[in-house]
DNA sequence: TCAATTTTGAAACGATTGTTTCAATATATT
DNA sequence: AATATATTGAAACAATCGTTTCAAAATTGA
């Protein structure tokens, strides 16, 4: 019976994620919504509710995809040791290229938000635990592959790794040296023996 | 002859850079501002020129608060390399307090005003490279103190506790567990021999 | 083809945005 | 005490903010 919704629910939700992602929450208006959309105010508001529930949406869709990006990876038989190096190899790609650099959205927002939105803040802290917790399992992984000793703490080194890819998507921001930014990547894996 | 200002220069712009700290640029209205100096707007304006240029000036005297520190510690004979670990235990001690845990100005600026004010971004880079250089001449200073090793690559390692720095700003946004911020601290330190 | 139901378009909502205006006020010099 | 000059207070500026409204258009099931 119902008039059923002319766009894609998921593309919008990209779309709507590549503004917030380059302009941050604040910076976004819901008129840059539309624009980029390409969708009714109304339409938007009909089917999303308003600009902070779209927010979370495309904020969730954002870690959904790095977690799928990872899992399969996994699943397609990377190493897990490789597995690791790769994600910081793309933060690297990702801060060389002087156009389109936007860093980590998690990142972003954990700086914009975290002191102001509680939601927002319970979410990255989520995520971010989530993250460790992948991180620690291809730690483990590697150990049991025989990629790095077994007298690596894997709980604290994904700790580690994660803070280090943190400070990677914020160095990466203003340092867009990739002879450097590979450097230091290397030495922080250096702490995985 | 012209009637002075009735205010202290300095500690309007210290009141602005705490709001500006905790709610980013684009989180902060000229309204806040107000309210948070009890100055009116048209002194404001008369005596700074615009948000943008406020905000440039509290950021600046962030950085300046940061070096000034260091020097100190450093003129009072602090060991350089008590010294480096100390600037990491401020941002354990900052992030441990779930209240007021602001993070890092320079780092919450960066993720959010990079890509969209070149001004902020050109400061933010310059800041940082003056940061980097500041821990190269500490590392330096350390290994003639015999604190460390001569084989270090200050240069690298200078780069590499900033990238650290960044990454514990960041992920104590969200991680307020004093125990295990302060080992990843000594994860960080086991790259300095 | 008709009726039910939903999306859509366009306009408007009050509130807030950063900034400007200007007369009134206050002070330092003459 | 008078004058010149700067700061101040209060109101207002146009523009934009996120959101709501509602009639018109569109589509599916009957």
């Amino acid at each position: 019976m119902p008039r059923p919704e002319v766009f894609n629910r998921e593309e919008v939700i990209q779309k709507v994620q590549a503004v917030f992602w380059d302009k941050g929450y604040n910076g976004t208006s819901m008129q840059d919504l539309v624009d980029a959309t390409g969708l009714n105010r109304s339409s938007i508001y009909n089917s999303f509710g308003s600009k902070h529930e779209l927010f979370m949406l495309s904020l969730k869709d954002y870690q959904n995809g790095n977690l799928a990006f990872i899992n399969a990876k996994q699943q397609a038989g990377a190493s897990p040791l490789a597995l690791l190096r790769g994600l910081f190899q793309s933060a690297v790609k990702g801060a060389s290229s002087t156009e389109d650099n936007k860093g980590c959205m998690i990142v972003n927002c954990a700086t914009e938000l975290a002191n102001q939105e509680p939601e927002v803040q319970n979410y990255v802290s989520l995520s971010n635990e989530r993250m460790q917790q992948k991180f620690a399992e291809l730690l483990s992984a590697a150990q049991d592959a025989g990629e790095i000793s077994k007298e690596n703490d894997t709980e604290l080194l994904a700790h580690f790794l994660l803070m280090n890819l943190q400070g990677l998507r914020v160095n990466g921001l203003t340092n867009n040296d990739p002879k450097l930014l590979k450097a230091l990547v290397d030495q922080v894996f250096k702490n995985v023996k």
